[in-house]
RNA sequence: GGGCGAAUAGCUCAGGUGGGAGAGCGCUUCCCUUACAAGGAAGAGGUCGCAGGUUCGAGUCCUGCUUCGCCCACCA
């Protein structure tokens, strides 16, 4: 095995290899049945049928994977349900495009015939990202893969419909939403993207009718006068007592509306008058409520203007304004309309000014606020037990400031619009009676007007109540959150009593972005709570968003993203996920840029090539021997490693107990790269070298990497898993992503070794910081260094490692105590080093040298001395600290007295 | 307008419960020493965003401010 590991570790064939061996041996897969072992269980948040890859799931799906991988080995029964979300709008977003190039709409195709294109097309691609995950590594077990149009969870969803409606939770109501001109669609407040962008603030004057002057509003949208049907002022506002109640003419349009007062207006804003549009804008249908005003709409939903009604209504119709404005684009007229009133002298004044807008967030185009019938949650009643659980901690949030946001959001939880104007998705299971209310459709059966719905799971044969056949399904569907917020009990089963459900619900946690804390976890927990009497998990993990390095985020149009196949390709996917798992801790954001992964590759390579080099050193032995040999401590530096090991093991636990990924993988760099590779492995060689000590020193190594290899498992599954098949499968025992995790044993924990071993490795860096001085290539022998102990303790404990110190500062021989020859010296805590060299020293330069050290030293002893003249320091310090603090100075001037005696010498 | 994060070496970031600052990349010098040049050895580099305060002592705690980012909010 040892001599087929070629030089550079290769991840494509081993990635490869190793994902199918597991997938075959079925190490994803969990146990329905309760056989003993605790459970654990994720519910993943599952992707967009149209999503592909990007660093924001990497991220996350890595984090998913670590947790099963150490979970599994700490020997739970884990499941983890995979899937995919059918993502209403966007996914028929694409599908609408895809029908553009053939210069189709999916209207000329028919509701039908689209759905069968939006189904072909899921066939086609709606697995790609899955097979991403796969790529990742991540260990789910496949043979739950879910889609939220499933039959099953279609049937979950009408199920929570109807018991919500029978329940009184839903309800029909026309108010002011926002809608999407682009997908024809309504949306939820939480589905817009807010922006600020630069606009004018247009100031119009409305005259009264009667007498002189007027009142003049202000507005960011002018086109929307036309709907206007009252000016509202606060009844404070001083400016506008003894006016309120007369009429004003609208300009243009010649409707009387009412000046009224309303506590809605900010006196202290523009000038204190708002023109109140209704139908189009959610504060003036508030207004329009409290006032029993008309609400004309004057926006289609195409966001053109018709005027149609509004000149029926005012049986105006040869208003040529009016006229002109029909049909036409909303921005058209707010153009037009800004010209007519200047033309007739209604104009103030126009200022730029920096308007709020609501875009949509898949097709970013301008949401038009507009007044239509739709569904309804009552969201209150549903909400309170799913605060109660966070506050009474059954849902705890890490980190711990995102429940402060829950809490606040869920405190002020408005009603959730559910109905969205598109095809695919969930059809609400709600139907009308064309012979009770003729009057509700129009001449072909469509449905103009939503009254008496028959709600249950399947077509109604007939009317409950006259009996008729001629029953209107409603066309709207839900929203795709109300079908994901179902997500973790339905995937295990519900609404039927399976084993899954019994056993794996609650989930243990969810792993999330932020972005859908409030779009899905919030309504996770609601829907938990109602339907299943629990809550659906226990924790929630939000991890940071992936920036780039310039700290903006990753798009693709942009073009400011990173690939992470792309990642895959060039440095393997061990290498991605640990350059994402280094920096994945408690922040709300991370930078992410190539160097990273390629500062993993190296890590990974340098992994493959310490662990090859034990094989390379096993050729003369038997593996399952040294096995059962076990580690065996031989001396300090072997308890050091030992105590070191403990120490990682620890810390490793610690991080993935607490979700904090980049302190685990920080312990096992350091550990593994400074301790292991630099230190002990070198410190291994001539031991190996020595008959007597080779066995007892591989049953160390093997050891040793048979527990890190176990330690990167969750992190580098495949690079780790292949080189454990090398050096610690047995037959009992034969993959490691089932081999139990290591465990800190607090008797191999040894400080003394630690303090020894670190005061070793100082002394060999003193010697080669000395041979760098004079430009002595490491690995060159020199042949005498002298060392000169401070103290006893020091003195044994150097002297103990004479060989070992020699070897790894490339030294002949180590004398102990002062040299009488010429030499250059070199002060640590535990003893001086001297250098002697041969012929002309530079005594120039060496002096510059100890001076500069000397000054160096000089300082932080005023410093130190300063402290302990401060009586208020030795009064009011901790005793602990006074006392280091003079052992310190104790140091320091040993330290200045020996380079001073030095200078003397030299001089 | 409110809430929350962030500000530390040229770049990206670590720095429980306060005792004189660390890593990776980059940089300088040297080395292809049979695990690894995707490597090794030795270095240089920081008034820890600003201003106050608490304390014997402050990246670390408190207050205010500045800049950047995120979230929430109906100011026309």
């Amino acid at each position: 095995m040892a001599q087929e590991l070629p030089k550079t570790y290769d991840p494509h064939q081993v990635e490869q290899r190793r994902y199918q061996w597991w997938l075959e041996r079925g190490d994803f897969e969990a146990v329905i049945a309760d056989d003993g072992r605790p459970r654990y269980c994720i519910t993943i948040p599952p992707p967009n049928i149209t999503g592909s890859l990007h660093m924001g799931h990497a991220l996350n799906n890595t984090i998913h994977d670590v947790l099963l991988r150490w979970k599994r080995m700490q020997g739970y029964n884990v499941l983890c349900v995979p899937g995919t979300d059918h993502a209403g709008i966007a996914t028929q977003n694409v599908v609408e495009r895809e029908l553009l190039k053939e210069g189709l709409t999916r209207q000329q195709l028919g509701r039908e015939k689209f759905l069968e294109r939006v189904w072909q097309w899921r066939e086609q691609y709606g697995n790609t990202i899955l097979m991403q995950f796969r790529r990742l590594g991540c260990s789910y077990d496949w043979r739950y893969t879910r889609f939220t149009l499933d039959p099953e969870y279609a049937d979950a969803v009408l199920e929570v419909f109807v018991r919500w409606w029978q329940d009184g939770h839903l309800y029909i109501g026309e108010r002011v939403i926002n809608w999407c001109p682009r997908c024809r669609t309504a949306l939820s407040d939480i589905e817009l993207e807010r922006t600020e962008e630069a606009g004018k603030l247009y100031h119009i004057l409305y005259p009264f009718v009667e007498g002189e002057g007027g009142v003049v509003v202000a507005t960011t949208r002018p086109e929307t006068m036309l709907g206007d049907v009252a000016v509202a002022v606060n009844p404070a506002d001083g400016r506008y007592q003894g006016l309120i109640g007369r009429t004003l003419r609208l300009p243009m349009v010649d409707r009387l509306i009412p000046l009224i007062a309303d506590p809605y207006p900010d006196p202290t804003f523009g000038t204190g008058a708002v023109k109140v549009t209704p139908a189009h804008d959610p504060n003036d249908f508030e207004i329009g409520q409290r006032h029993n005003l008309p609400r004309p709409i004057v926006i289609s939903e195409d966001a053109t203007i018709n005027t149609e009604r509004l000149r029926e209504e005012l049986n105006a119709h040869d208003n040529p304004y009016l006229q002109k404005y029909h049909g036409k684009d909303r921005y058209e007229v707010r153009r037009l309309i800004v010209e007519d009133l200047q033309q007739a002298g209604y104009l103030v004044k126009v200022e730029d000014y920096t308007v709020p807008l609501s875009r949509c967030e898949r097709c970013h185009t301008v949401i038009e606020p507009l007044l239509s019938e739709q569904w309804f949650c009552r969201m209150e009643p549903i909400a309170r037990p799913a605060i109660e659980v966070v506050k009474q901690g059954k849902v705890r949030f890490i980190p711990e400031r995102y429940t402060e946001m829950y809490l606040n959001w869920m405190e002020n939880i408005r009603d959730w619009c559910i109905s969205r104007q598109l095809w695919w998705g969930h059809q609400i299971p709600a139907w009308y009676c064309v012979d009770c209310h003729p009057e509700n459709f129009d001449d072909s059966y469509r449905l103009k007007r939503r009254e008496s719905p028959i709600v249950q799971k399947s077509a109604p044969e007939k009317c409950p109540r006259c009996g008729s056949t001629r029953l209107v399904r409603d066309p709207d569907v839900l929203d795709t959150w109300f079908s994901s917020a179902i997500w973790p009990q339905t995937v295990l089963g519900w609404p039927n009593p399976t084993d899954e459900l019994r056993l794996f619900y609650p989930t243990s946690v969810l792993i999330t972005a932020q972005e859908i804390l409030y779009l899905w976890v919030a309504r996770m927990i609601m829907t938990g709570l109602y339907f299943v009497g629990d809550v659906p998990f226990h924790e929630v993990y939000i991890h940071a968003t992936v920036l780039n390095k310039e700290g903006r985020r990753m798009s693709k149009s942009l073009g400011t993203g990173i690939d992470p196949l792309e990642m895959i390709e060039k440095y393997g996917t061990d290498a991605l996920r640990w350059s994402l798992l280094q920096q994945a801790g408690m922040q709300q954001s991370i930078r992410f840029y190539e160097e990273r992964v390629v500062n993993a590759r190296n890590f990974a390579n340098k992994v493959w090539n310490a662990t090859r080099f034990v094989l390379l050193n096993l050729n003369d032995a038997d593996l399952e021997t040294l096995r059962q040999r076990g580690a065996q401590p031989d001396d300090v530096l072997d308890r050091w490693v030992l105590s070191r090991l403990q120490r990682t093991i620890d810390a490793v636990q610690t991080a993935l107990a607490n979700y904090c990924f980049d302190d685990g993988a920080n312990a096992l760099y350091e550990f593994i790269w400074s301790e292991v590779c630099d230190w002990y492995i070198e410190a291994c060689k001539p031991r190996l070298q020595n008959t007597a000590r080779r066995a007892q020193t591989q049953a160390m190594l093997v050891y040793l990497f048979d527990q890190i290899l176990r330690l990167l498992h969750p992190y580098m599954p495949h690079i780790s898993e292949e080189l454990w098949q090398a050096i610690g499968a047995t037959p009992d025992c034969p993959a490691l992503i089932r081999a139990p995790f290591p465990q800190v044993n607090p008797a191999l924990i040894d400080p003394d070794a630690e303090a020894e071993i670190a005061q070793v490795f100082e002394t060999i860096r003193a010697i080669r910081n000395l041979r760098a001085e004079v430009n002595i290539t490491p690995g060159v022998e020199i042949p005498l260094v002298w060392l000169n102990p401070a103290d006893d303790l020091s003195r044994t404990r150097l002297q103990r490692h004479q060989p070992l110190m020699e070897y790894l500062a490339w030294c002949r021989e180590i004398r102990w105590g002062t040299p009488t020859e010429r030499a250059l010296m070199n002060p640590t805590d535990g003893a001086e080093v001297y250098l002697p060299v041969e012929g002309v020293i530079d005594i120039g330069r060496e002096r510059e040298r100890l001076q500069r050290e000397l000054n160096r030293v000089e300082e932080e002893l005023r410093r130190v001395q300063a402290r302990l003249r401060n009586p208020q320091f030795l009064e009011r310090a901790k005793p602990e600290v006074v006392q280091e603090t003079r052992a310190q100075e104790q140091e320091l001037m040993a330290r200045h007295q020996r380079l001073a005696t030095r200078l003397q010498q030299l001089s």
